[in-house]
DNA sequence: CCAAACTGGTTTGTGTCACAAACCGAGTAT
DNA sequence: ATACTCGGTTTGTGACACAAACCAGTTTGG
């Protein structure tokens, strides 16, 4: 019993430039992507795969409009997406309590060589 | 000015696996293979290959020995090791704040169509 | 008017890498 | 001797993060 501890991170939020994204967006509530690209110092190429992902996965949603003849799109997080990325920080603190919590058993202490 | 915020994270030590390996690491002083296979809930191969990498980038040290004619790894972090995790969860810590203080500008606000 | 440069993105090509499966050597039962 | 386990390492492969190239439209300037 106590085997492993639930520890596993969320690969499609964890991912540094989702991380910046989704934790920026989780205090603006609607940004456009010209602002994402200067917060998060991603390329336009990088920022566009990432949200195409995170909006796939219904994370966020993608909002294309024109605004003085120029393109404009917003992003904002779904619910689903506040959810997760709000469980992935609490996650994130469950792991980093391991540094000060040791689990099972700090090792599995052999004697340097008995016999 | 004010142009980016230095929130890049350390792929190396972000791994998820990887991760886990140094906190726990950062806790534990030395463990054995058999303790982070499960601590991490990682595979052998995974666990031996993120090992070694984190071997060759100098963040542990592994130490191979025969202990009862069987094997065993001890692992332990080195100085810089140690420096880089603790490094990481303060860069993580700062992204974090992100999710509550609102940076340059929330979004570029272009008047819905002006003229 | 035409072209060059800029804005706001998307698509594409490529190298990296995390993963599990397969493997391996040595020890320990059978 | 044969099979099984222990403690790992190597290998093959699919996923994917990245920047470069591209694209549609707009503004600038001559």
């Amino acid at each position: 019993m106590a085997d492993e501890l639930e520890l596993e991170l969320d690969r499609l939020v964890h991912e540094p430039g989702r991380l910046a994204i989704l934790t920026v967006l989780s205090s603006v509530r609607n940004a456009d992507f010209t602002f994402l690209l200067q917060v998060t110092g991603l390329t336009k190429g990088n920022l566009s795969s990432h949200l195409s992902k995170l909006e796939a996965a219904g994370l966020l949603t993608i909002d294309k409009s024109f605004v003085r003849k120029k393109s404009h799109t917003a992003v904002a997080l779904t619910s689903e997406g506040r959810q997760r990325i709000a469980a992935h920080w609490a996650q994130l603190d469950r792991l980093k309590q391991l540094a000060t919590a040791p689990a099972p058993a700090p090792t599995t202490a052999p004697r340097p060589h008995d016999r």
